[in-house]
DNA sequence: AATATTATTTAGACAAATCTAAATAAAATA
DNA sequence: TATTTTATTTAGATTTGTCTAAATAATATT
């Protein structure tokens, strides 16, 4: 199965976003690749073909177990480039991702093979997620934890602990709700706050007693 | 200046085609790319939009001296991604051509800045050709060496010491000329006999007798 | 249930990179 | 020099991945 760096692309988001067994809307990968849901549209037909993708009109979209084991090959080749770049080239973990993000599409078995041995066949990345092997078994996730003790840089919002409404509602005006993708700028240590970014937004800060409250997974 | 990997495959091979000063024809391109010489003409006309070669119509192709600095910049991380390949994955010098041509394109300056640092800044690639260094300085390319002495992989003949008819005959029959780029396949000691493949074409074996004649340069 | 809103798809267009076939220019040869 | 051959360019088409605007389906709201 040969694929463009598009193709791997979209199967990487659908991978990320199908959690469990939910299927993936048009607009979810649209807004997780940056691009419109008619170009989704357009793809989806393209990986269907390929069958790597179950894929009905309106019925959104879920992975087929081929369309599965890309994803894990392509999520392990990002992995490791990101243990080879901290471990190896001093790049700290907030560097790695977008550099990862181009080497992951260089597909030679035998060179993750290699590069996978020479790192010590790591079994996690530098923000802590799991490393599939090379038959594609990856451990499962870490459970989810409060947003001021996540170590990860990108993360997906997964609940609030607390449900007052003043601080939904604070949630709200900042844009951000259940699923909605927050990106870890910078800690503050002297009163724990935390700035965050959601795509194509503006950063802004958080405050602890904010953080504590938000339950989010990494990505 | 942001190029797509097409656009820095052709400003590649017109710098691996340009040697000295001379200008570069539309049909050695297309064959080095391994495309059609329409092809050539269209980039041509986008690359001399970006000032990265001069180019009118019929009268062949060189690069400017930004072209030079970027085609400088891509040999640079190809042969670095070589050295790592060899020295830290243990690949062979035989293996390696391919996966850098894929790594050649991922673009960051500080991991090329560290990835040579990592690598000990090394000054010549597994082939034994010269790396640029960051500024884009290149020591002189070795000298002629007849073929059965010859290290590299790629090579392309540049010159025959013995000027026999029969073994022009014979170079003739296999297709060899000046400028033909060959591919070493393997050699063999017990007879010092070396199996060559030029591009597209079905591999065979030259004598000691012959190579010895054959004067090549790297590429 | 009817209507409004949101999500998704279709239709049609565009840019990049390529191709083939035909036209034209340059070079080689008779 | 005239002619043939080779090299190069143009014209027009194709594929991939994308887009906008309009149409349609699904969902939410009154």
């Amino acid at each position: 199965m040969n694929l463009t760096v598009a193709e791997e692309n979209y199967i990487k988001s659908i991978y990320k976003l199908q959690d469990g067994n939910t299927v993936v809307s048009t607009n979810a990968i649209a807004y997780e690749l940056a691009t419109k849901p008619a170009s989704v549209t357009d793809m989806a037909k393209k990986l269907k073909e390929k069958k790597l993708i179950d894929y009905e009109k309106y019925q959104g979209i879920s992975l087929t177990p081929e369309g599965r084991k890309i994803a894990l090959q392509i999520v392990r080749r990002h992995r490791l480039w990101e243990c080879f770049l901290v471990d190896k080239l001093s790049f700290s973990w907030n560097e790695v991702h977008e550099i990862a993000e181009e080497l992951e599409h260089v597909r030679s078995e035998k060179l993750i093979t290699r590069l996978s041995n020479f790192l010590g066949n790591p079994t996690t990345d530098p923000h802590g997620d799991p490393i599939p092997d090379a038959m594609g078994r990856i451990s499962k996730s870490q459970p989810l934890v409060s947003l001021d003790k996540a170590t990860a840089r990108r993360l997906e919002v997964a609940g609030v602990s607390d449900q007052s409404s003043s601080l939904l509602e604070f949630l709200n005006a900042k844009g951000i709700r259940l699923g909605t993708q927050l990106d870890i700028i910078e800690r503050y240590e002297f009163d724990n706050s935390v700035e965050v970014k959601i795509r194509n937004q503006p950063a802004f800060t958080l405050s602890e007693q904010v953080s504590k409250n938000i339950m989010v997974k990494s990505l």
